[in-house]
DNA sequence: GACTGTGAATACGTTCACAGCT
DNA sequence: AGCTGTGAACGTATTCACAGTC
């Protein structure tokens, strides 16, 4: 119904959320040079409770070894495995503005194992623009895109009047995952992952509770 | 410790995180000219179940009309209020790279009632150049936006090797509550709030769903 | 008759605290 | 002695289902 549609017999969803995060906190470990740590310092590099480290970590099956700690690399791999990391993602950008060049231009993916393989715009303007390394094709490639099997995720960088549309052609086209950066709803066969990154309300969250900080118990007031 | 520290006797965080979607259809709703909403509709293009929907609109009070629905004006004003958005809240972006610029460029905060007052970046490079309407100030002048006790929001688009130094430097001048674009953990002192958009976190995401659908039960597997 | 608001039931997530292994 | 892995306890969120109101 609403975003993740309960996994049969898989990891929590919570705790996959929480992976990615002690993935990035092992690679600083392996940059650092470090063989070998505790739940308790993977724990805090990572943001969270040492309790809630191993619980999850348990869920993958019990790489630690007791009264040692965890082997940094053999962690990590394991990790990236769960998440399906060992394999390469290429991934499709639909929308060219400002934001959608922002992402292509971004190099953060690619030493996660996210390869930006095409960015399209539907403006005949935008096409043949060179963004980053690529150009910008038209929508009418997308079908082309998911032939080899190869390409299942795409990220909706349009405007969130145009956002629908977007994702049905993606859903049309094979997509069976896209991140979606326009604001509101977009709705998808149940087949089809969706993930939304809103900034708007990241900030409406932040407001409601920096409004609490300076006006603490304005909950029942005169409701007009 | 975590992200959210509870909120005492306040609306749920997860309903919180809501508001902002109930929000937007509800001025989509506006937009049509219409009066009046059941919590079924309301539900449907907020993209929620109604049960959920009613749930959480009755930890603000007593909005609706047994019988009847929610008189769509009224409803808006009560969730914005609720959220701290009937003042509006200045926000300065922090680093002037692709994304930074893009979110400044941005116009989606504007009519949520946000607006982006400053943008910084440490580079001397890149102070002065304009962005938007705005022209990109050096970080020494952090300390002066919180003067008059109004901006509270900084939004951190820096690299993630900056983004502590950031951090520190916003908490040092006074900000309350920051929105974090670069990957990685930042700490801060307890009464400062953060909140976290990380990209590739969420390809992981939709990459651990992606896996799971071609290659099943891969989860007992031969550890090495 | 229609639709809200909410207690009760259930599911999910987190924290505690300790048994079990090295 | 040190640290993991996990059952049991707790807390939070979601769903159900219906009493209450218009």
């Amino acid at each position: 119904m609403t975003a993740t549609s309960a996994a049969k017999r898989g990891i929590p969803d919570a705790t996959v959320a929480r992976l990615p995060g002690y993935l990035r906190a092992l690679d600083g470990l392996v940059a650092q040079g470090v063989g070998s740590v505790s739940s308790e310092e993977l724990a805090t590099s990572s943001g969270v409770s040492s309790a809630k480290l191993r619980k999850d970590l348990s869920h993958l099956g019990s790489y630690g070894v007791r009264g040692v700690g965890y082997d940094v690399g053999h962690l990590r791999y394991q990790i990236s495995r769960a998440l399906g990391l060992t394999q390469d993602w290429p991934v499709a950008i639909i929308g060219m503005g400002n934001l959608g060049r922002a992402l292509a231009s971004y190099g953060g993916f690619a030493p996660q194992g996210f390869t930006v393989v095409a960015v399209l715009d539907r403006d005949p303007a935008v096409v043949g623009q060179r963004v980053g390394d690529l150009v910008v094709q038209p929508m009418e490639v997308l079908p082309s895109l998911t032939e080899g099997g190869q390409v299942a995720i795409g990220v909706i960088a349009a405007p969130a009047a145009s956002s629908q549309d977007v994702a049905d052609q993606l859903v049309a086209a094979g997509f069976s995952s896209i991140l979606n950066f326009a604001p509101g709803v977009i709705s998808v066969p149940d087949h089809v992952q969706v993930r939304k990154v809103d900034l708007a309300t990241e900030l409406q969250i932040l407001a409601y509770h920096e409004q609490r900080r300076t006006s603490p118990g304005a909950d029942l007031e005169v409701a007009r």
